[in-house]
DNA sequence: CATTGTGAACTCATTCACAGCG
DNA sequence: CGCTGTGAATGAGTTCACAATG
């Protein structure tokens, strides 16, 4: 009975968690799994494993559990991992290498559809899979014509908000930042941000707050 | 007045991000910034800039907002960013010579001390700055000698665990973990986790959602 | 008088506790 | 009886609103 309710943001990356655990849950031959064993693989508490499902459904039974095949499938269904996903990443340097050939994203239905530089020494370079790595300049018309609907910006921070922009232009409205700079984008494109600076200087912090203590 | 208080993980995030927009601010010649404008910078709300701040004293004068060099000295106190951090790499595929490479990491005073991987098609390639990478064999005795503090974990899943206790027995408390795998590790261990494939599913999520709009 | 600093109000997320059910 | 599903209680984080003040 999915409700129209407000789901946390936080309830989707545990659902990624989630159907990460069940996938080598399967692999080791289990068919059924209680959220106690479930949250005590993700390290979270048995109720939240249960309340995240609830929105969307009612899938386990009770006195037994969830079926894992089949929680499996509904989750897929959740995150639409049920079909395939193109998208484009724009600076093709060692971390735009490292997305196009990260096998978990390919597995999971996120495909490359194309790769993209400004640099006339990596423009043309053949790609695994037979492509090539293209002209900035082509964004726009590759967008359409190879149906990219993710933009990945794998740029230095000097670029990032030029790469936005074109992907914008593209309608693609869907984009995963890696550049270490705020990029701006109209309400109707979503933007998620992975900043390793970011994260390094929390880390940072906590390293010093419990060295203080 | 630095008050023994519980501190949002989000206000540290936030705090990195006020840090960024007052170097640009800097460079731009501003002397003086209120709250609403490095709130309007961050895209978020005013009275959050203030309370952020607000946790580790008061740095703003009334009627007239903060003064941008002093802002920046406070904060870079406060994420302990005056000073350098040593870490160390494990799995130099294109990952790990993103992160090698990465400038900001660097300006900030993240230094990569040393790297490592099992492959001995890498172990012995030369990096810039006149080391190598190393065996992953001597990760121990490397973390000791290069007094390193943080490790970076950019290996595929399967070897992550391993990475992750050779670090633990090195006495590295601290650990940014790319593999698309949960690690475990004791309490006095930090964890910070970037996933690439939980964002994706994200996004994947959002965007089915606003098309069904 | 413009803007900070902050208690109080509010909104959002997690955990508890138990009714409901196979 | 055991485990799910969920309303109610708690806890955390954000925003409001205004007193304090340079």
């Amino acid at each position: 009975m999915t409700k129209t309710q407000k789901i946390p943001k936080a309830t989707i990356t545990r659902l990624s968690m989630y159907y990460r655990q069940l996938e080598l849950l399967e692999f080791d031959g289990y068919r059924m799994v209680s959220s106690e064993k479930l949250a005590w693989l993700c390290q979270i508490n048995p109720a939240q494993v249960r309340k995240d499902l609830g929105y969307f459904g009612e899938f386990g039974v009770r006195g037994v559990g969830y079926d894992v095949i089949d929680l499996l499938a509904q989750i897929k269904k959740i995150l639409s991992l049920n079909r395939d996903w193109n998208f484009g990443i724009a600076g093709m340097g060692n971390l735009g290498c490292a997305i196009l050939l990260h096998r978990n994203l390919a597995l999971r239905g996120f495909k490359c559809a194309a790769a993209f530089d400004n640099s006339h020494d990596r423009i043309g370079m053949p790609l695994p899979g037979g492509t090539k790595i293209r002209d900035i300049k082509e964004l726009k018309t590759a967008i359409r014509d190879l149906n990219i609907e993710i933009g990945v910006i794998t740029t230095p921070a000097s670029s990032a908000q030029k790469v936005a922009d074109l992907f914008l232009e593209g309608h693609v409205n869907a984009i995963l930042n890696f550049a270490p700079t705020r990029i701006n984008v109209p309400d109707c494109c979503l933007v998620e941000n992975i900043d390793f600076t970011v994260i390094m200087d929390i880390l940072a912090y906590k390293l010093r707050e419990k060295m203080a203590a």
